[in-house]
RNA sequence: CGAGGUGUAGCGCAGUUUGGUAGCGCGCAUGGUUCGGGACCAUGAGGCCGCAAGUUCAAGUCUUGUCACCUCGACCA
């Protein structure tokens, strides 16, 4: 390709409201271009990396059997009332009309579309275990985009689906989706990615995994234990169970007058004790439904876990807005004299606790001298409280850390929630009808890319690994008055063309400081330098970007000397 | 959806306080001089100042409304 045809400019400064590198970077280096809040065009080298990176995912889905099909974007609504996920999923589902009046949708993940393939089509035990997968467009009304290619409203997913006879068939596929992922990510040349323990969500089912990349941007939190591996999702993460002090005396029930202090900081204070020593109440609502109250009591010095706190009161929960009406008062609200009708969930981190300071449900008053066994006689207590750094893991009881961590890829075992919703069965061996086990696994293309990009990059711009990389060679030709240097440069660039290589020649006639500047911006693996000053010495000169290591080759050999470096440089990412 | 912010040339921004000729840098075009780390000189093209209503002799600037985008939160298969 040249660069002087090319549809794409470099710009020295990324937009100022761009906070995460990998975007600034894919800005200035042109590679995006935004249409709309969450919506890009991918110009060529963006658009060819993408391409790169969808073959090596198909290369390592089908060593695991995949078969790439494809659905399509648009479904009509009845596909997804079956499932029931046309009423559960809220407006991130675009939805629309067709010309006749049907409601149709875009698709955000293909589960319905699967079995509705597959439901008819796999009907003996023998077809199975099957995974399809796809390459496709998503759109997902996300309410809020941010980091580029990161997190996007639409977006090119590779997602797949297996069906499986047994648990133990599909535990064992599952564990070779595993290590396709790794490999995938590996190839593309992603570093820092784990694999944690996740929240199943929406999705339902049981096991799933997260593949992450370590990074400070990340949107989730990351539970992991250096000792042990232990490594989970902050979502559904565990830390062992603090042991309390037995040995202290059970005070009796005092209320006492704290003042205008509230939140657990100044009643703390107020006291003249611990955070450890109070209980917090968190208040939530059902979502769309403020009077429904749902208040969790926790450790003082603990943090609610929304997503563990849903599950166990199988609702979806907001903050609860005060009202004034319900009777609860905020900032002294405990577990005695509570209004019966209020939902509570008490969280482990408060089980065997004594004499602790607790909401008097009065204003201005706290109760001292709280005992958990005593005054919850038949409580049951539940896990719903945060991991916090330095906290001890489940596992092993060695400290834990805490990392941010960007989503690149999931598998999910699904179980038969959608076999059978949708009333797929297969004939097993014995000729009996079973609802065949699914499993799901997904990649963002996009995501990836920006990932990597995110990842991989220095002070002058993104460095591409050579197996994703939009160009293999990206020639910088100095001087093209020059006709020694016009010549060379238009042989070599062809010669590598005719190898079936791709190389992006800089032909423009500007000066060298932009052409190397925009050659480090857009961050090709090789560079090569044509100039009189090589050519006098009948060399050109061969700089790799990720090391900077720079030599000289001679010009007649340099088209099979170039074609055998990509050859070699790319091993790596076999 | 809640809080805050921004909309002026393809990109980055100033001008808005105090109403009075539409500006700067980059980029683009033409000519010339340069030429291995974002060169220089000259000339030029490019604007419904987000949109709509209002106040005024006069609005980029003031008022109201509206739309879009960004940041933080909520949400997120």
């Amino acid at each position: 390709m040249l660069m002087s045809k090319m549809v794409l400019q470099t710009v020295k400064q990324a937009p100022n409201d761009v906070t995460i590198l990998s975007q600034s970077l894919m800005m200035r280096a042109g590679f995006i271009k935004s249409v709309a809040n969450g919506i890009y065009t991918l110009t060529m080298p963006a658009q060819l990396a993408c391409q790169n990176i969808e073959n090596i995912i198909r290369e390592e889905m089908n060593r695991i059997d995949g078969q790439e099909i494809k659905f399509p974007v648009v479904m009509p609504k009845e596909l997804w009332e079956i499932s029931g996920r046309y009423y559960s999923i809220g407006s991130e589902m675009a939805r629309f009309k067709d010309r006749n009046g049907r409601d149709m949708l875009l698709g955000m993940t293909h589960e319905e579309a699967a079995v509705h393939l597959c439901k008819n089509l796999i009907l003996s035990y023998a077809q199975l275990p099957s995974m399809i997968y796809q390459i496709q467009t998503k759109f997902r009304d996300e309410p809020r985009c941010r980091g580029g290619l990161i997190r996007v409203r639409e977006f090119t997913m590779k997602d797949a689906y297996s069906f499986h006879m047994t648990q133990e068939d599909l535990d064992d596929y599952y564990y070779k989706v595993h290590y396709a992922y790794e490999r995938i990510f590996q190839r593309i040349g992603m570093k820092r990615f784990i694999s944690v323990k996740s929240d199943t969500g929406m999705m339902g089912g049981s096991v799933a995994h997260e593949f992450m990349l370590l990074t400070d941007v990340g949107e989730d939190t990351l539970v992991l234990c250096d000792a042990c591996g232990y490594k989970a999702n902050m979502e559904v993460a565990d830390s062992k169970a603090v042991e309390t002090s037995s040995t202290e005396l059970e005070q009796s029930l005092e209320q006492v007058y704290t003042a205008d202090a509230k939140d657990i900081e100044q009643v703390s204070k107020y006291l003249d004790i611990t955070a450890e020593k109070t209980i917090k109440a968190v208040v939530y609502a059902v979502k769309g439904d403020n009077e429904k109250v749902i208040i969790a009591f926790v450790r003082g010095d603990k943090e609610v876990n929304e997503a563990k706190l849903k599950k166990v009161v199988k609702v979806n929960i907001v903050p609860w807005e005060a009202d004034g009406e319900s009777g609860i008062v905020a900032g002294n609200i405990g577990p005695i004299g509570l209004n019966k009708k209020i939902q509570v969930v008490y969280d482990k981190s408060i089980k065997n606790a004594v004499n602790m300071v607790v909401g008097a449900n009065k204003a201005d008053f706290h109760i001292k001298g709280f005992c958990t066994s005593r005054e919850l006689k038949n409580a049951e207590f539940y896990d719903v409280i945060k991991v916090k750094e330095g906290e001890l893991c489940p596992i092993c009881g060695k400290p834990l850390h805490l990392e941010n961590g960007i989503e690149i890829g999931n598998i999910f075992q699904l179980g038969t929630k959608y076999t059978t919703s949708m009333n797929m069965t297969v004939l097993n061996k014995e000729g009996k009808e079973i609802n065949p086990i699914m499993g799901c696994y997904g990649i963002g293309v996009g995501r990836a890319l920006a990932s990597l990009i995110q990842e991989s990059n220095d002070e002058n711009g993104m460095i591409l690994p050579i197996s994703i990389a939009p160009f293999k060679a990206h020639i910088c030709a100095l001087r093209l008055d020059d006709e020694n240097v016009s010549t060379e440069t238009n042989k070599l660039y062809n010669s590598l063309k005719e190898k079936g290589i791709s190389v992006l020649c800089d032909d423009r006639n500007v000066s060298a400081g932009v052409k190397f500047a925009d050659a480090d911006l857009m961050g090709m693996p090789i560079r090569i330098v044509i100039s009189p000053k090589s050519l006098k010495n009948n060399e050109i000169e061969i700089t790799l970007r990720k090391t900077r290591e720079s030599y000289k080759i001679p010009l007649e050999t340099a088209s099979s000397y170039i074609e055998n470096l990509i050859l070699d440089m790319m091993k790596e990412y076999k």
